[in-house]
DNA sequence: ATGGTTGCTTAGCAA
């Protein structure tokens, strides 16, 4: 099994990418990220032509996270189960064959201590409350998606630069370290314990360029599944300007491939 | 040098 995860950073402005990576690459399933277009603006059908399934919640504007996979997948559910009213679509989850696959958006915080990282921290607890709800460390299953959290600083760059900000903030990556303590591997970290490969550039600054990058994209697996895992890649060119024409301009995320012995 | 880019939507927000 090949699955990816890529924050598209809309899903319309990358159409061409996304149709031609997953050409290339043909992942088995294929989490997305900041689709920001709404249910109905999803090209189902054309993705649909390229031969892959689709669970999706949408959102105008922001937001937004898909599910592709070449099965159908199955107990499609859309938000995170507790009774807080949550307008941001950031999480769908779906069974695909044995393997149930999460996709996250976690929030990115804006800046530490406002009304956005309240909700971060918030957002990210009520994450791994749902998982522990639901399901078992024993079981087959993959989180995937933008996490906005950096582990530790082997998956930062310039440290200084990030210090306490909203991706490297202590309470920040608390949240992460929880799901991972509740089970979850990293696959990445797992096949690279050197570090300092990167899945996201902002565009200001010439942060590519500079290779001022984040790991922050990321591929968790239970141990039934992570034990089967082989390699796992970010696909750094994915990141770079293209041609002219709608395909030239990259999302800034680069996708995390991993692969899986069925 | 306190900015810089991109996307959505159309001046301002989010990342």
């Amino acid at each position: 099994m090949i699955l990816a995860t890529w924050n598209v950073n809309s899903i319309r402005s990358r159409r061409e990418r996304l149709l031609a990576w997953l050409d290339r690459a043909r992942p088995d399933v294929f989490c997305l990220q900041e689709l920001k277009c709404t249910d109905e603006a999803f090209p189902y059908d054309e993705l649909a032509r390229a031969g892959y399934h689709a669970a999706v919640s949408g959102q105008k504007t922001y937001n937004g996270v898909a599910i592709l996979a070449q099965s159908e997948p199955g107990d499609v559910c859309r938000r995170l189960d507790d009774d807080e009213a949550d307008a941001q679509a950031r999480f769908v989850s779906a069974r695909v064959g044995a393997v149930a696959v999460l996709c996250v958006y976690v929030p990115n915080g804006q800046v530490v201590g406002s009304e956005a990282w309240a909700y971060k921290l918030a957002w990210l607890a009520r994450l791994a409350k749902h998982v522990r709800k639901h399901y078992s460390p024993g079981e087959p299953l993959v989180l995937c998606g933008d996490t906005n959290v950096a582990r530790d600083d082997l998956d930062v760059d310039r440290p200084a630069e990030w210090a306490d900000t909203v991706i490297c903030h202590p309470d920040a990556r608390a949240g992460l370290h929880g799901l991972l303590d509740w089970g979850l591997a990293d696959v990445f970290r797992d096949k690279h314990p050197e570090g300092k490969t990167y899945s996201f550039w902002d565009y200001r600054n010439l942060d590519f360029p500079r290779n001022n990058g984040l790991r922050i994209d990321h591929i968790l697996a239970t141990a039934p599944l992570a034990r089967r895992c082989v390699s796992a890649e970010i696909d750094r060119e994915e990141r770079k300007v293209g041609q002219g024409g709608e395909g030239g301009k990259p999302s800034d995320h680069a996708p995390v491939v991993a692969v899986f012995q069925d």
